[in-house]
RNA sequence: GGGCGCAUAGCUCAGUUGGCUAGAGCGCUGCCCUUACAAGGCAGAUGUCGGGGGUUCGAGUCCCUCUGCGCCCA
């Protein structure tokens, strides 16, 4: 029945059986079947434009030992992959490897071929264009995932996959957009946006990063307006926002500013009359506890501006420089309009920061600054992609609904993430003071060119003008549309752009609002209601607890919208993989693992071990000595399968378990398949497979080597029947509970002996050990165990070999435990090789064991 | 400033509702070609469970507090 080599080895088998699964559709889900019947997992579409990481083998074998689990315990898995390929890297890339850039407004050219050679001028092609070059260079990326998850040998459905650029994405998007628009869960606005000034392009809340950046605080007084009192002194990190000013703000109960509350200052340098405030969020600890706010330096004046009721006088543009304005006009009044001139056309055109260095010498000059800039570390917002600060323009965007300006919603989403089954439980609290810490609505336009158009277009009036409220909607039925080459109805080419006519929303989707929907896109929400149907809400989403605030939070919003449901049953949160060092990887610091050299170095199964020995939600070191532990169980479970199988023909099915030992080791093997069982249940892989192998070293070096010899046939034709049944069953029952973990030698090991896979075979039963088991007790297992070691380090500490004779052993404990002991003498002599085996009631326990002279 | 998590052997970590002398692997030391396994096996040593206090017959586990590290939010 069994066809093993004669030489077990790892070596090849990725290969072999992922051939082979493929072939026999192994992974294919079944759609017939219905939603009480299926396991759904929202699988991470990895970004593609990056490249290969550690942690892209790392989480992604948590889900799928999770829904090989299901699997086996008979659920019909659905488990698409995706790739994410909307984003600036892609871009990026393209516009450096093929010579381009992307100019939205150029015309499109359907046979546009990009240089052999880039060409020193980068060539501007149209949005669709350039959207073509992404995709044939994220192809390439894809492909290289796609090679590296095989290897590992993730279950998915390959037939299944999707792209969050492909069509059926895209439309998806834009349906769900649309359908938002018309509810009222989208709109437009214009408003103080974060804006990233390298990218040019607004960001959204949940992009932002913190960074500790070295700045200074600079102290300026501010004279009286009416002259009565002395000046008052502020100190900024941000000089050059001085021109922006347009009021100074103190804590409301801060008594050393309560008298000057109302009264007027006049900015230092340009002239402008602004008011003293009290307002909550002033810290009467930092600087000197009173404040400017302009508009605007940080996300903090935008709520003193609005709370406030303040002016408006923006002075940095879209690339970050300082805009002309015009003093003396209304708005920009000042007691000396041509102090404010002379000292402004010095700053006008600078950036950022050579402005801050101009207006510090002009402060200096005029005898302003009082003392030098006091250095200080502080925290600085950064967009999580850029490397120039963030700065807020006044904008018009398009915003979605998250409850961060409603707290209605703002409290449905929160009871939607106690609903949530999160997996560490405290992953929820990351969730509740994210939503509760939301200070806006989802900015959903991006200034960029490849991802999903915004589907819309506006009226253009007789003057030229924009006209923001006209916008002109595409029937669903046209959708994707891309409004920069798309028309209308009701319009022609020719009006693109013309008084009378129309123009396209020039901006693309945030990748948020797109990756948002990947249970509609892989569910074909749209194009397949009936398959939806029978995966919506899916079970699972497994993913990293750093993106708990876009993609998680982003998806709950959208499902919370769009259908009224949670978008999964459960959470399942990994963590971040650290380098050797226990170091967070990343890309400026070199220290970032590529995987597939550990693949081919330890074996698939091997790299699958150190993963999912990571507890869920805990960050974990890149190991390779777990990865050496992996690659020697794997082996182990090879040659054990080819001891057992080796030893037992089919006749060893017929016998019955009858043996003490026998029946206990079933016991103890029940225990572990009903632990196994409930941990996989909680989407704990890593239990599951602790209490697997701390069950199967002991059962090789001590349960295999204790019945060997009545297992080769020594002993009545009973006892020997006993044996190989018990060895057969434990080997089933082993294979398969370490089949959604090692996935390859398993099914390897299963194939010497089965028809069909591990992998589509049935979880193994405890019950069914335990009838066979009958009355066993795991306690005599141990307890011959333990005899057995004191025999092996009898031998070890005499350095004689354990082929050595024992002539006596005298076992010395409590009568309950050698009655265990008594129920296992005849093995236990054999394998210990013991001559005379005496057990004896004392107090004191102890084993003596007399060995056999010399020679 | 608010919150969450972590602190157990040299290293990486298990210790489920409080319960026998605190565990595993790596590393280290020693022994062994043993008819499944030398890219192996067997065995050995190693701990004030971060500090302090409390509840309890009993605390690594529960409570309080302090310290250090990491993260989330403001």
């Amino acid at each position: 029945m069994t066809k093993m080599p004669d030489k077990p080895t790892l070596d090849g088998l990725e290969e072999r059986w992922n051939e082979r699964w493929e072939a026999g559709g192994t992974y294919r889900f079944d759609r017939s079947k219905t939603r009480g019947e299926i396991f759904a997992i929202d699988t991470p579409p990895p970004t593609v434009s990056g490249s290969l990481h550690v942690g892209h083998i790392f989480s992604y074998t948590h889900t799928d030992a999770v829904a090989r689990y299901q699997r086996m315990a008979g659920r019909e898995v659905f488990y698409p992959m995706g790739w994410d390929d909307n984003g600036l890297p892609t871009e990026r890339r393209v516009q450096n490897y093929y010579g381009v850039s992307c100019d939205p407004s150029a015309p499109h050219d359907p046979d546009f071929t990009p240089p052999a050679k880039p060409e020193k001028r980068a060539i501007p092609i149209s949005r669709p264009n350039f959207v073509d070059l992404c995709l044939r260079l994220t192809i390439e990326d894809e492909r290289a995932f796609e090679h590296l998850w095989r290897t590992l040998g993730l279950s998915v459905d390959w037939s299944m996959t999707y792209a969050t650029i492909d069509e059926v994405s895209q439309r998806t998007s834009q349906t769900a957009f649309l359908r938002n628009l018309s509810r009222g869960d989208a709109y437009q606005a214009e408003a103080p946006t974060i804006w990233d000034v390298s990218f040019q392009t607004a960001v959204a809340q949940a992009e932002i990063e913190e960074k500790e950046q070295a700045g200074a605080y600079h102290t300026i007084p501010f004279e009286r307006a009416d002259g009565d009192g002395p000046a008052v002194v502020i100190e900024t990190t941000r000089p050059e926002m001085l021109p922006a000013c347009v009021a100074l703000v103190a804590h409301p109960d801060d008594e050393r500013y309560q008298p000057l509350f109302g009264k007027r200052v006049i900015t230092p340098l340009f002239g402008v009359e602004v008011e003293i405030k009290p307002h909550t969020l002033a810290d009467p600890e930092k600087g000197s506890g009173i404040a400017m706010i302009c508009t605007f330096g940080d996300t903090t004046d935008v709520t003193w501006w609005r709370e406030l009721d303040l002016p408006m006088r923006s002075v940095i543009d879209r690339r970050g420089r300082l805009a002309p304005v015009a003093w003396g006009e209304p708005g920009w009044e000042s007691i000396d309009t041509a102090a404010a001139i002379a000292n402004y056309s010095d700053l006008e055109g600078k950036n950022v920061k050579q402005a801050k260095t101009r207006i510090v010498e002009q402060l200096q000059e005029q005898g302003i600054l009082i003392g030098e800039p006091r250095p200080i570390e502080h925290m600085v917002k950064f967009f999580e992609k850029g490397d120039r600060p963030l700065e807020i323009v006044t904008s018009r965007q398009w915003y979605i609904r998250n409850g961060g300006r409603d707290d209605v919603i703002r409290a449905e989403l929160i009871e939607r993430g106690e609903q949530l089954v999160w997996h560490p439980p405290y992953m929820r609290q990351r969730y509740e003071s994210w939503v509760e810490g939301l200070n806006g609505d989802w900015l959903i336009s991006r200034q960029r060119f490849f991802g999903v158009p915004i589907p819309v277009w506006y009226a253009v009036d007789q003057n030229g003008e924009v006209d923001h409220d006209q916008i002109l909607l595409p029937n669903e039925a046209s959708l994707p549309i891309d409004p920069s080459t798309d028309i209308p109805t009701g319009y022609d080419e020719s009006q693109r752009d013309q008084p009378g006519g129309f123009i396209g929303d020039p901006d693309i989707m945030d990748t948020w609002a797109t990756s948002s929907l990947t249970p509609q896109i892989a569910g074909r929400w749209i194009d397949d209601p009936d398959l939806f149907e029978r995966i919506y809400p899916m079970d699972m989403r497994p993913q990293g607890h750093d993106i708990i605030r876009t993609w998680l939070f982003s998806t709950v919003v959208r499902s919370h919208t769009e259908e009224d449901k949670l978008p999964w049953k459960h959470a399942a949160l990994s963590g971040w993989v650290l380098d050797p060092d226990r170091k967070k990887m990343s890309k400026s610091k070199g220290n970032v693992v590529t995987p597939l050299p550990l693949l081919e170095q330890f074996g698939a199964d091997a790299v699958r071990y150190w993963a999912v020995n990571g507890r869920p939600g805990t960050d974990t070191a890149v190991d390779e000595g777990q990865m050496k532990v992996g690659r020697r169980l794997a082996i182990k479970i090879l040659n054990v399968s080819k001891f057992v199988l080796g030893l037992a023909g089919d006749d060893a099915w017929l016998g019955e378990v009858t043996e003490s030992l026998d029946k206990s080791v079933l016991a103890a093997l029940a225990d572990v398949v009903e632990v196994a069982t409930e941990s996989f249940e909680n989407f704990d892989y890593a239990r599951a497979i602790e209490r697997t192998e701390g069950f199967f070293w002991p059962f090789c070096d001590n349960y295999v080597e204790l019945v060997k010899g009545r297992a080769y046939g020594s002993g009545s034709d009973e006892a020997v029947a006993s044996a190989r049944r018990t060895l057969v069953e434990a080997l089933s029952t082993l294979q398969r509970l370490f089949a959604p973990h090692l996935a390859f030698v398993t099914e390897e090991a299963w194939s010497w002996w089965q028809d069909g896979s591990v992998h589509t075979t049935d979880w193994p039963a405890a019950e069914h050990l335990r009838s066979l088991a009958s009355n066993g007790d795991p306690a005599v297992f141990e307890a011959a165990a333990g005899v057995l070691g004191e025999v092996r380090r009898a031998k070890t500490e005499a350095k004689r070999s354990l082929r050595t004779e024992v002539e006596t052993v005298v076992v010395r404990d409590t009568i309950l435990r050698l009655t265990l002991i008594s129920e296992a003498t005849s093995d236990l002599k054999e394998a210990g090789r013991i001559a005379a085996l005496q057990l004896e009631t004392a107090d004191d326990a102890g084993v003596e064991v007399t060995l056999a002279p010399e020679g």
